[in-house]
DNA sequence: TATATTTTGTACCGACTGGTAAATAAATAA
DNA sequence: TTATTTATTTACCAGTCGGTACAAAATATA
């Protein structure tokens, strides 16, 4: 084999879905099935979403997801990526206000938005995806708690940077600021689950918002 | 019968346990038994509980426990109904404070402390008991959401009367008021599930309270 | 066309779910 | 003592849980 060909072969690695696959093809979307599987999370959970359910939501038979994803657990996995990579990406882009002030203006604005938006469940899924659980799924709990322990920490580093560009005084405990934020949030979520409007919502970040200067 | 032995016959069916009933006696106190079952379903969350799990933790066998409760949901609304006159007791007291902003401070260092007791699961069993759940205990996630529906209405109306007493400002939108303490109350139960000590949960209402101001 | 490879659908697994039938034990009433 | 009433224990039920064995179907390669 001269090196032509083994350059040409590479190439074909490299492209994802150039070469094809030896044998039979899947009949579905990776991604599609996994928004779907996403929506059924969202809506009741990782322990209330039953296999049987996923398996008619996502529209293909047990067998193929296993196939697919592995198990429930790794399943939900790729769809928490798929969620925090996707729908929740709007949190990055608020960070890059260009005050600490605007940043979680825009957060929580967004976050109204997000959580009321009807065309996808309530709420947020890292919030209520398994706040409490049996003993089996204690590995998702603490998966969970992680993630939104990444997201007080990326709230945490966004108001250092603050301090640095003096745009929060050098006496804010930025942690505390965070948490505080992280609890706003969370709790607007659980009232988005509970049924709480959009307006309802919009006037709790706002009454936040019309606060934010006490705090610093 | 003469009216003697009527009288005294009722006056021992009054007294709640003076009348033995016939029977075998029941082999444990129901009150000590629903505090064990108020554990497991606050730590696990209503779904999260199994009846095998509650069985141990009980110390008495299945067939007792649905013959003195019922079935699992009649057992939790029971336990519900403990912890919301017993444990959960005292936001009935903090809302006795003299005024608006003295029963909201008092409410949520109350929270802070209750909701990091170590002698209790961590967190609030009305907010993370089934946040979400599966098809089946669809009617257990609204009796919470109506929970905290009450409790918010008690914060309004505690915040209406403030204003009758010139405690608040006329201008203020006393529901709004409510919906943002009982969003930051909710947040504070989710941090706590999560971990957050006593003194970072403290930190989230001395700075709610330091804003107090700014919202009225 | 024959073969190797991968996915699909059917049909099933043991374990656990909430819940209960039936026999036994412990008390009161007659 | 005997009958009645209630609670307990053991053993079990149908249904659902997450997960899989196996054979048929669909593709690429040879």
């Amino acid at each position: 084999m001269n090196d032509v060909v083994k350059t040409e072969i590479a190439a074909k690695k490299a492209t994802k879905s150039a070469a094809k696959p030896r044998g039979r093809p899947l009949a579905f979307n990776q991604d599609e099935v996994l928004d779907k599987a996403l929506n059924v999370f969202w809506s009741h959970g990782y322990e209330g979403a039953s296999m049987s359910e996923l398996t008619q939501a996502l529209g293909i038979n047990k067998p193929s997801i296993y196939a697919a994803f592995g198990n429930k657990e790794t399943l939900f996995r790729k769809v928490l990526v798929r969620y925090a990579t996707g729908s929740v990406a709007f949190v990055g882009q608020a960070m890059k206000e260009p005050t600490a002030r605007q940043a979680v203006e825009k957060l929580l604005m967004q976050a109204v938005e997000f959580f009321s938006d009807k065309s996808t469940p309530d709420g947020c899924m890292i919030v209520q995806g398994a706040l409490t659980c049996g003993q089996s799924s204690l590995a998702i709990q603490q998966e969970l708690i992680a993630y939104r322990g990444h997201f007080e920490a990326y709230l945490t580093s966004r108001f250092d940077l603050a301090k640095e560009q003096g745009d929060l005084p050098q006496h804010v405990n930025t942690k505390q600021l965070a948490k505080y934020i992280a609890t706003i949030h969370q709790g607007m979520s659980v009232q988005a689950t509970s049924g709480a409007t959009r307006e309802e919502l919009l006037a709790v970040a706002e009454m936040t918002m019309k606060n934010w200067s006490a705090n610093n």
